[in-house]
DNA sequence: CTTGGCACTCGGGAACACAGAGTGCCAGGC
DNA sequence: GCCTGGCACTCTGTGTTCCCGAGTGCCAAG
């Protein structure tokens, strides 16, 4: 029933719709594509296509509109990944080159994939969840209370003040030190648990205390930061589009983490190049946008997602080859660091 | 030729005009606050504020609008600032509390700020300049690559991956960390430089190349981030305001790092609390928009800044109270940290 | 199945009128 | 000399009406 003509038609729609923000009327379309067929028949095919919920019309007597189903169509059959011009793939390496940390990496990742689509680009940072303890430290602040810093070996760092239940001298915090890299060093972060329970045991019995306290830190930080930090940049990109939500409503859910992490993630294939398309997305507040997002990391290892958010009528296979390409640059810059 | 009731008007209509956000006329006035005089003689003054440009109208027979003159002689002399209720402190006092690290003061604290203003808050991290070495940590990654960490008594990580000139075993490694804590410990940020000067002398000629890349990414890591990161938030309470200049000049402003420093900074005197009003704002993007700013520190040392952005049109009192306020809990979380 | 023709619908812009708020000015009163 | 009430004037914003044009659905013919 849907054959090919009325797939060209759906195509030449959500192009048209996409590149002009306006609903497209039979005559346009037979103007601007070369469809062989005169307005007459693409209104047949577009009255089938209505019918059958891919497109719509905001008032009788104005042109069409794709609805959600109708894009998920045109993403799934009708498009393919526009890959980025050579100038671009240079442009994106060199800039990302330059990081000196990982929050430099997950800074100029944001930036650029903003700028690259002019949409609100989203990242989450690296999970630890998959990454190896490289070192842990202790360093003394006062008599009661010291900082412990742990460095994973996907460069990230992680710190935390420690209120000590008794007085602990250099000597003992070094011991400690000690014990705890010869112990998890190398370790992944989801073995460290298990490595540290028999930790105390190991000890002299008045070390235990301050041990168990050090330790209840580390673990603690393992798990609470293991829903992670999400940034996202490129809000002046929303200024010009306008949403059939509020803007209001966009720019909240963007500033709550757990909304965000909701619209990036919540797929079991953390690699796929995913796109929500509108009321496809887990947000009611966010009608009318759609997500594309991809995971990243380096190796075998999915790390964390990145993606851009925009309106609906967004050109899908540009933001999808953005998307994937910065993705992969990202994943080859935290490969070699 | 300011006399007192002329004053008394012109606070008058800032107080309307910013709770109806619609031009003031002399009747509203003289029925709103009981100033002893009718609207005839309201009008005379008003001509006269008008005359010295305190005031303006937007178009003929329509009620007056402060001017940024204005609002400044409003902030200067005839307001004061408005203390936040002992529950909101209480409030800020335990969200502040629950800080974990110095990323997390400064996120609670940028969306605290946010929500208490209900305007864009802007937060700037605390400064390296006053902060001492509390450690120098170096982390061998492999053979030629290391990982240089400095955390300072400010609760700051700086960590920074160092491709090194020759392979370094542990052993050196160590010693070369031995030396530049011995060195550096305690000493402040602004006397790195020197102290590291003659540090090459003091170690045998062979570990000098590997020296010399360690510093120079040490000295590196201290002035390039001088200045300083800044983060934001509350983007969507610009939603609801209308600007004279664009909402999205706005939002491109808050995301040029740039920008941001010189709206909060480019004071000598940190800790006072500073309003920029409209056109005296140094962005021209920014015009229409107010910045309400206060330094923030421990002790005496003023770390860094934070404020708050919105438009002209703010309620000046509360907000600087609000600005006052979560300084003052800031500064107290970071000097007890 | 496609095509041209035709009547119908509806949104958006232009023209217009009108009410309401606010002003400036003037003459009279304290 | 300053304050006040009165009055004529000037705007903006809003609501109304009207009309044009784009676009549709349907139908009969090729």
């Amino acid at each position: 029933m849907v054959d090919d003509r009325k797939l060209a038609v759906l195509r030449a729609i959500v192009e048209d719709y996409v590149s002009t923000n306006e609903p497209v009327g039979s005559k346009a379309l037979a103007d601007r594509h070369n469809l062989g067929v005169s307005p007459a028949t693409i209104r047949n095919d577009m009255a089938v296509l209505e019918e059958q919920g891919y497109i719509a019309q905001p008032h009788t007597s104005a042109g069409r509109v794709p609805t959600d189903k109708g894009y998920r169509l045109f993403v799934d059959r009708l498009s393919q990944v526009k890959p980025l011009s050579s100038a671009e793939r240079r442009a994106i390496e060199s800039f990302l080159a330059g990081a000196v940390d990982i929050d430099d990496v997950v800074m100029r990742t944001v930036r650029l994939l903003a700028q690259l689509t002019r949409q609100v680009a989203v990242v989450q940072y690296p999970t630890l969840t998959n990454s190896a303890v490289r070192h842990v430290e202790l360093v003394p602040l006062s008599e009661r209370r010291l900082m412990f810093v742990l460095i994973t070996n996907t460069g990230r760092v992680e710190q935390r003040v420690v209120e000590l239940p008794e007085v602990a001298d250099e000597q003992r915090v070094a011991h400690l030190r000690a014990v705890l890299n010869t112990s998890l060093d190398g370790c992944g972060l989801s073995g460290v648990p298990d490595r540290v329970a028999d930790l105390p045991e190991r000890l002299s019995p008045e070390d235990r205390p301050l041990a168990a306290t050090i330790l209840s830190v580390l673990l603690e930080s393992l798990v609470e930061r293991h829903d992670e930090k999400i940034v996202f940049a490129g809000a002046a990109n929303l200024a010009g589009a306008d949403f059939t939500v509020g803007l209001r409503d966009v720019l909240e859910a963007l500033e709550e983490q757990v909304v965000l992490m909701r619209l990036l993630g919540e797929t079991s294939d953390l690699s796929a190049l995913t796109v929500r398309i509108g009321s496809e997305n887990p947000y009611t507040g966010l009608q009318g946008t759609s997500i594309v997002a991809a995971g990243y990391g380096s190796g075998d290892k999915q790390l964390a997602r990145l993606g851009v958010l925009g309106p609906t009528r967004m050109d899908y296979p540009v933001t999808m080859g953005a998307v994937r390409a910065v993705a992969r640059y990202v994943s080859q810059i935290l490969a070699a660091s």
